[in-house]
DNA sequence: GCTGGCACTCGGCGGGGCTGAGTGCCAAGA
DNA sequence: TCTTGGCACTCAGCCCCGCCGAGTGCCAGC
């Protein structure tokens, strides 16, 4: 029961510190709490949690502040499910409703921007995963004699397209051709099937002796495979950078690291890396990385909050992808953690439509 | 001669602070400048340029420090054109030659990756304008029973899609026709007229008494009309956020602003209001807005440099957008000036292709 | 019109002293 | 064994002060 005692402590601690961004002595903590014990009491019980790494003295003689391993702790086994103040509910639910007709682009953009100003944080939102999804249709239109634009279009609606420069003349007549022959090969598979499919195409042309065409052919399905392949979709939109200025104005430290944040946000590759050496926590659906734990040099001070989102919510569909949001160790995670979790299943709802 | 040489005082003073970001006094300025005058001379030139209001003091017994008129004189008369280090050229040429076979979206990343890079600024590149292009293509493919994806491809290789939920169900035999109807309508026509002539279509259903299908054809010309419009045309992409940050450690009052800075980015309203509300300088090719000039509250300690590109060099086509760039008014103007011109007249060449 | 000289201003810096929040430890009580 | 009040101790933050020096404006002389 001590030890209850001070894992309530802990989590006071982390509560307070949150709120006041000041460290939390033992005397604040007995009037702000009703722990029932008095302060000397208190004084104990940090110094055990101190012992074992859970917060820490910025100096003698001030209060504790949560230590990464302190709040991974508060996260895992203090906090409560915060609910979502009706204001909140609401505003996701509008998303839901509005987003019926619009085209993926600008239901992450929406997204994205709702998780912002949810959390007060920076969100991101990776493209969904095209690898569940099967080739709808396939177009192909000149642009130049040389020149053609390269569509493809998928089930879920979404378009990719290339511009395709061939190294030889494509007459109007190979271009509906391989339109043809493009589209009963690939409608209707998946796309990393669809890419295999096609390998087949171009020898189709050499082993009909028209060799000429055929290195034009080549040319139009090296790009649509590149274009079935899974560098496109690796994506995120990002919104709420002014969130994060905001957060550095009162925390000069947080401030320092905040144009590394920035840099690293703008780096896809360093965000879609983080997103997706993630996994859930099954009880809860959710990531979180505390601190250090999210393994990126210039993210010691951030935290990463994100959830799976897309796929059915029996399980049986795999999830598309990942949302989620970055912001400072010290942040409400309850808050930040029903939200980003509430926003995932909305989105998922609104993928399924 | 008196004058020019206290607009030789000025130059010398920006030129000081932009580099040492800290208040320039008189004898700093004779050591660093061979003015050729003692600094009293100099102090009876400042009190001048206080009197017209070009500089100002933070405080008695402190240096001198440019006010926006300053700035404004500075970059008006004062500037010479700073050529491009070698180095930097051969980025912006390594830009255009790479870019050849990219895409629109693609290009126009790498190129506010480039600029971002090169001013050490927060770079921005509006889309180019659809009201010279012409439509090249129009498909519709069937997703669900009342369902279509509308792809519009224009000539210059830019794709735009809508999903389209009918009102009714569309039958294939519908599509199809309609598909040929819409290209036969609009293809080879800017998307301003072609906007105008489909108003037609849905009344030539009217009038052959298919009351019916005309709803769901008034469905799909109406999202085509909108996908024609200028509504999608009008987005900004963005780089080099983390640039900003490192600025505003070196300068509080910048710091300050950071947040509204990175607010007014991300609100692409404003970032196109300010675009479009610019216009050149006849001589310079580019505009910059300093300071309180920029006409925006959070952007008061921030300074705009933009260009027009596209077009034709000749100028006999119009320009399709805007570029340029947006830091503290305390910037290397003669820098960043040539930078964004340059970079300008790369991407124009990129398009022509 | 330029220059050297001179008195003046005032922000920034470093030192010293005080305050108060917060701690650790201890001995006594439940 | 745990809790509690008491007590001595530490130390960051703050204020005050005095000094320094950069920078100014003004003036008389060239």
């Amino acid at each position: 029961m001590a030890d209850d005692r001070r894992l309530a402590v802990l989590r006071a601690i982390v509560e307070d510190y949150v709120a006041t961004h000041e460290p939390v002595g033992s005397k604040a903590l007995v009037d702000r709490h009703a722990l029932g014990v008095s302060p000397a009491t208190i004084r104990n019980d940090m110094a055990a949690l101190e012992d074992e790494g859970l917060i820490a003295q910025p100096h003698t003689s001030a209060g504790r502040v949560p230590t990464d391993k302190g709040y991974r702790v508060f996260v895992d086994r203090l906090s409560g499910v915060k609910p979502l103040s009706p204001a909140e509910r609401r505003a996701i639910e509008r998303l839901l409703v509005d987003s019926a007709s619009l085209d993926l682009d600008e239901i992450l953009e929406r997204t994205v921007r709702l998780l912002a100003q949810l959390t007060q944080q920076v969100a991101v939102v990776q493209y969904p995963s095209l690898s569940q999804t099967q080739v709808r249709h396939v177009e192909l239109v000149p642009l130049g004699p040389r020149r053609v634009v390269l569509v493809l279009i998928t089930d879920t609606g979404r378009v990719e397209q290339r511009v395709v420069d061939g190294p030889v003349e494509l007459p109007e007549s190979l271009v509906t051709e391989l339109r043809g022959r493009l589209n009963a090969t690939v409608v209707g598979r998946r796309l990393a099937d669809a890419a295999l499919a096609l390998d087949v195409v171009a020898t189709t042309y050499t082993a009909a002796g028209r060799s000429g065409d055929a290195e034009a052919v080549r040319t139009v399905v090296a790009a649509l495979q590149q274009a079935l392949g899974p560098v496109r979709e690796q994506r995120v939109v990002m919104a709420g950078a002014a969130n994060l200025a905001r957060a550095g104005l009162h925390d000069t430290t947080f401030a320092a690291s905040l144009g590394q944040v920035l840099e690293a946000i703008e780096e896809q590759v360093v965000m879609l890396r983080l997103l997706t050496e993630v996994v859930d926590d099954p009880s809860s659906g959710v990531s979180v990385r505390i601190g250090r734990e999210v393994l990126h040099e210039g993210l010691t001070e951030t935290s990463l909050v994100t959830s799976a989102y897309g796929g059915s919510a029996a399980g049986d569909a795999a999830p598309l992808a990942r949302l989620g949001i970055l912001g400072p160790t010290r942040m409400d995670y309850p808050m930040t953690i029903s939200s980003v979790r509430a926003v995932a299943r909305y989105l998922t709802k609104v993928l399924a439509t």
